[in-house]
DNA sequence: GGCGTTAATCAGGTGTACTAACAAACATGC
DNA sequence: GCATGTTTGTTAGTACACCTGATTAACGCC
């Protein structure tokens, strides 16, 4: 019905599916409510969480006796400390009522993998090497490891959660991840059908970015930047996590860093890959003398900085964030990238910006993927 | 809950405030659902709408005589068309039921303003000379303008939206507007306690670009830039506006784009309004030979697509929409700008990628702001 | 020990959408 | 011409989710 100027063609492209909502999904809206503020908050009494919430105590009673039936909530006691009126009981997230399992593809060499408890505690840590396998061969490895981490949780596990590199759909389907010999595999279907729990895959560099937004304290509107054999980006938005037209978003990788630059595997030049990769920064500062090192780092630095200027004004973030090799990242480059940053921005957008290291580690991927099992399974992220 | 590596300090400054849900909100939601498909597919059937909506049709015939009731809908007869089964009785959003103001503050020397009707048709025009008022005067001028044209309306008003230049956050208040004289101005309460309807105020770009998307038939994952005294950008991604940790989310004139470059006005070197403003693009074609005039075009547009190629990476976009004077921006520049995205992201960005005219003209931003109202008022967008 | 305060539950009511069953209005086939 | 099947839209009854108001319980304070 809008009146279009242009003539109203390939309109069924478009995606404004968004479906009914009956009063049960509001039901599992609120619950996820209760659930969110004692993953975030901690233990809190039920008169607490009505008035968290705007619920009602009785609403609130009504959705935590169900929880408490489900086994993902307890009662702790009476809250210490003296108070007027009648004590409140507290009730808390069961850490121990479920464990969720996380692998890590990022690594083309050896797959990661890690059994994490529902407040991101790493309880069982795994690696098995990849040995070259590619296709239905890796999928198969994949399985099997998944399979091995699920033996190791010592109680129910909530879900699998995947990190993989390549383009990754929302329902777990990777539409390609060439060095990975994967084509249009629904690698989420795969897992859920060999494995029978719920499974969740996406991008790698993605899910990285969960895992900081929901355990590393990052802000709402953030970019962060996975640093390996390649370069991946994940990024959030309006703390929501960017998908893109065909999924593909964060591919920065790819982008066109440096005029004229080196050849790139992917036949162009210049790619940002050429000069962050950890192979380039590695043969950029090796049988170097440390000034000359610091130098050459610095200037990747700076065209890091280049890049990433026009996507920090045009989504206004608040924080960019760096995961890889801190030894290359967090030094002069860092500081070359957070300078080129601040002078290439309005100062409404440069002043609460902040360009740090991730704070998780080696575990971002891993800690990410157990984010997607919770936001999919409980609503909590 | 969430054990960080880092200290977990200023959490409270954190956004994750999601509010309860209750089954009313739930009937908000499916009566939006047949508006916005009435709006987008025109007069429908009841049994349509419950398929269309997955709802059953007792529900669909409950919300459609409420929706009668008030006015919104009505019955247009039975559907023309031999077929089998009782005839269907179409039902279709009255044009007639209401009707919208937009204000369009961009230019600073003449607010535009118009009556629309809900299908987006312009019914009314008006223009006002701002005569280099600011501030309050200004804010005076704008209530005086917005009274006016409620007055032409020949239907009831359903609200009020407005697209103004600067930072305006989610409520309407205009965060900054320095070349107005604006700073922390609640404008959207200024104006519903005036005139005593309900307004919705957004910056004009972000506007701009809800406008391309609801009556323009643009992609989920777009970016509007609209160029005029300045430069400003509406970015939609996975079909939600783009609002950024501070609401200065497409301030992408003040990014620096030419290394070394003109002056600008803000005190800092080579930001994309140096080259990409009406008045920068003018003066770079006046009196210049054909030639000349289109090479100067194409560097401004091989600038603009190196600034914008980090973007349309970053999150996948499917649009790239160009908004002002035809005749600087549809033809070198549209071109070089066009070949530089592609030239400088990866062709699984690119392969999707077009960049081309807004095409609701002169009136994006009008249209845009009567999409602010829709999408507040009844859901639909 | 009475009083006010806070926590949690009980009882009853409203709103929402569902399923099941039905009446109305048409095309079709014999 | 009339039974048959199909589609539409409505009516009646049910399940669910949350609300308000009243009630019970447990405390500090005077």
């Amino acid at each position: 019905m809008p009146t279009t100027t242009r003539s109203s063609g390939r309109v069924g492209e478009r995606l404004r599916a968004t479906s009914k909502v009956l009063p049960e999904h509001a039901r599992a809206h609120n619950r996820s409510l209760v659930l969110q503020h004692l993953f975030h908050e901690g233990p809190t009494s039920r008169a607490d969480l009505a008035r968290a919430t705007s619920l009602t105590r009785v609403t609130i009673s009504d959705l935590v006796s169900v929880l408490i039936a489900e086994g993902l909530v307890e009662e702790l006691g009476t809250r210490p400390g003296q108070r007027v009126g009648k004590p409140a009981i507290l009730v808390g997230l069961r850490g121990d009522a479920f464990q969720i399992v996380s692998l890590d593809l990022t690594d083309a060499a050896q797959m990661r993998g890690a059994v994490i408890s529902l407040t991101g505690q790493v309880i069982e840590r795994r690696a098995l090497d990849v040995d070259g396998r590619t296709g239905d061969e890796l999928t198969d490895l994949v399985a099997r490891f998944a399979r091995l981490l699920v033996a190791q949780a010592t109680c129910p596990v909530l879900g699998i959660g995947v990190g993989s590199p390549g383009v990754v759909d929302d329902r777990g389907r990777v539409i390609e991840a060439p060095n990975r010999g994967w084509y249009d595999l629904p690698l989420a279907e795969i897992l859920t059908d060999r494995i029978g729990l719920p499974v969740q895959v996406a991008n790698d560099a993605n899910t990285a970015a969960l895992g900081e937004f929901t355990y590393g304290g990052a802000a709402a509107g953030m970019l962060l930047l996975l640093v390996g054999l390649g370069v991946g980006a994940g990024i959030v938005v309006d703390g929501i996590r960017v998908h893109g037209v065909r999924f593909a978003a964060g591919e920065l990788g790819h982008t066109t860093a440096v005029d004229d630059g080196e050849l790139c595997a992917c036949g162009r030049r210049g790619c940002l890959e050429t000069v962050l990769s950890t192979r380039a920064l590695r043969s950029a500062v090796e049988g170097k003398d440390p000034t000359t090192a610091d130098a050459d780092l610095a200037e990747v630095g700076r065209v890091l900085g280049t890049t990433l200027a026009p996507v920090v004004s045009a989504l206004n973030l608040a924080e960019v964030l760096l995961s890889g090799p801190a030894d290359l990242l967090d030094g002069p480059l860092r500081e070359a990238a957070q300078e080129t940053l601040q002078q290439r921005t309005m100062p409404a957008v440069s002043a609460g910006l902040q360009l740090r290291m991730a704070s998780l580690g080696q575990d971002v991927v891993l800690l990410g993927a157990a984010v997607l099992v919770l936001s999919a399974q409980l609503g909590v992220s």
